[in-house]
DNA sequence: CCGTAAGTTCACGAGGTTTTGAACACCTAT
DNA sequence: ATAGGTGTTCAAAACCTCGTGAACTTACGG
């Protein structure tokens, strides 16, 4: 099973951010990871959230404490999948980066295609399997109708899950005209 | 009775077992793990389920070549989410196991609880913050309000999860009426 | 009771993923 | 052009989870 599970016991937060702010940024974590992204993703872009200004690669080190590396690839990530953008601060050779609003778009959005290529290969898979059975005789009618089965069940994952991501983005954006 | 068998290549499915049965444990130990719950808990089940009849643990372990530890663990775990259980089988002194055919009970019980867990800890944490915020002055009060929000977005995503929930639920039992 | 087979537990290691940091590449301003 | 700060890459390290198998416990049959 992923991370999800626990936080390490009495976990300390983030040393020098205001604890209010590492409250903040850690339960986006723990959320983001729950969808099966990284615990970093969901801190930098809630930092970026909160604190409402473009901020520059070093500030997000050093205020979430990772290395240079982790902030250069987790914020491309973000970037790419239009969570954050890049933008050029006055009076500075560094880029600076600030939140979007919609970050459940990101994750409808990649849970599309995780999820959708992997039924797409169940899909595939358990036909084939029912094909093969058919064919080798000494199989019972049974035990094809329980194959036949789980293939329906699939689809009706499939359905079901399109439509929990289309209820979530729908109450995401009343959230968001509410602001 | 060594293994000649030693295939190269791609994606070989579990030596012995029949293709079909090997596409179809392997498809339902993938969504499993989807879910995040371990791909041999999804083999394990899927495989007692298409048998149809009580396996004993020897038996498992050989068909989905898994250790004799692994089985024992896997299959307690299978017994305690009620989708697998165990029979005493006449003639025999080992126990056996059989599926229950319910087994997106068990995947809408275990999210229930993981992901409750989550928002729980994530609602009071962000309650905290928002608290500790206010009190500190110098938080403006748009800052505010985006915490605000974020812990209105906790509770939509809990939302959301449980009709998607009941509606998975209610999608399979629909299926089991059908057979 | 005893002997044997079945079942459980757990320290360890294999395998996989994330993070690190040093080397490298890229800008921008002078 | 070039110096110095910025940004990216990637091999190695740290980390985490799962499965293994040997040691142990339990249960059954005789």
């Amino acid at each position: 099973m992923k991370g999800y599970t626990y936080r390490t016991g009495d976990s300390e937060p983030s040393t020098h951010l205001p604890l209010w702010e590492a409250l903040v940024t850690d339960s986006v974590g723990d959320v983001i990871e729950f969808w099966g992204f990284k615990r970093n993703h969901g801190r930098v872009w809630a930092l970026l959230y909160i604190r409402r200004e473009p901020m520059n690669a070093r500030q997000i080190q050093e205020d979430l404490e990772l290395s240079k590396g982790a902030v250069s690839m987790i914020s491309r990530d973000l970037e790419q999948w239009n969570v954050v953008s890049r933008v050029r601060h006055p009076g500075s050779s560094a880029w600076h980066f600030v939140a979007e609003v919609d970050f459940m778009e990101m994750i409808t959005h990649v849970l599309q295609e995780r999820e959708g290529e992997l039924i797409r290969r169940v899909s595939t898979d358990l036909k084939d399997a029912e094909k093969l059975a058919r064919e080798s005789k000494e199989v019972e009618q049974e035990t094809l109708d329980r194959i036949k089965r789980m293939r329906t069940l699939a689809g009706l994952m499939q359905q079901a899950l399109d439509i929990f991501m289309k209820t979530a983005r729908l109450d995401v954006s009343d959230t968001r005209d509410l602001l």
